[in-house]
DNA sequence: AGGACGCCCTGTTCGC
DNA sequence: TGCGAACAGGGCGTCC
């Protein structure tokens, strides 16, 4: 699931794949995945525009539209959310190129918006599921505030992020999952910290002590910094990670001892019991 | 207000 | 074997 990490290896993908380029034709396949925005509020604010630059926070990515000529100005943002299942792909001179979560066999399936550029290239958002969105919005600063959004997971400081964290009640898994006391940490790199900690997902902040909150912070960053370097390729990631058998029957790969699994403020939770006892 | 929970959506997996 | 139920989960709305 598209998490921070894999966002940002989608900002990096459109930058070197559609920044720079002037947009020749949009075309929505599914209307539905649009928010707040029209088929043809769409077409009128991006075709004959140029794609100029890409800026994200948490999950959330945003492309800036600007007008093409001698009097070049920013007319507005393009904004990607990417929901459970979305990527970009890239499409030139019957080549195909399928970033992240696509499956390379299928560059076609779930295009939900196409971008044609008029240099040839085609720019494809894709998302099977629909939890995505995408739309416009004229201000980024005014969009990241109505998502309510808080400092993006691997540029908050250490201070700013604790107070934050402590003064939340409550079991600590779910609170790293809330987008507007941290941007950019899902389900799946929450297990990941939390294992690395050796933290209970259900440990109560209020029991934190202080190196455990120092472990928290620490491995949120490590963990997605990580994961952005290897381009969100989760097979490079190092064996001692959990993630690699995240799954029904799968084992610690530290301990080696069946993982737990257990709902925590509404998700699928996988754990070891004996490195993350409560 | 903060926390818990249900729902949206569709492809895949599971169970009877 | 076949078909329906359950599941996956980010974000949002609703409730207390």
């Amino acid at each position: 699931m598209p998490e921070l990490p894999e966002v940002e290896t989608f900002r990096r993908f459109a930058d070197r794949y559609a920044l720079n380029q002037v947009v020749q034709t949009v075309e929505v396949l599914t209307p539905k995945i649009l928010e707040n925005t029209t088929e043809s509020d769409l077409k009128q604010a991006v075709e004959g525009h140029r794609l100029t630059q890409t800026q994200r926070v948490g999950k959330h990515l945003l492309v800036e539209i600007q007008s093409v000529g001698q009097k070049a100005q920013t007319t507005g943002w393009l904004f990607l959310h990417f929901g459970m299942t979305g990527y970009l792909s890239y499409a030139k001179n019957g080549k195909s190129i399928v970033n992240a979560y696509g499956d390379p066999a299928r560059p076609e399936a779930h295009v939900r918006v196409r971008f044609a550029f008029e240099d040839g290239g085609q720019f494809n958002f894709h998302e099977q599921r629909m939890f995505g969105k995408l739309g416009l919005t004229l201000d980024a600063d005014a969009y990241f505030k109505s998502k309510k959004l808080g400092p993006d997971a691997l540029s908050v400081a250490k201070k700013p992020f604790l107070d934050a964290l402590k003064k939340r009640k409550g079991q600590l898994k779910p609170a790293l999952m809330d987008q507007s006391l941290v941007a950019g940490v899902g389900n799946v790199y929450a297990d990941e910290l939390l294992y690395q900690c050796g933290l209970n997902p259900e440990r109560k902040i209020a029991d934190l002590n202080p190196k455990e909150f120092e472990c928290v912070y620490t491995q949120m960053i490590d963990v997605l910094q990580r994961t952005v370097d290897v381009d969100s390729d989760r097979d490079q990631l190092p064996a001692h990670y959990l993630l690699h058998t995240r799954k029904p029957k799968g084992k610690c790969p530290k301990a080696h001892h069946p993982l737990e699994i257990k709902t925590i403020g509404g998700r699928t939770t996988y754990f070891c019991p004996t490195c993350q006892p409560l």
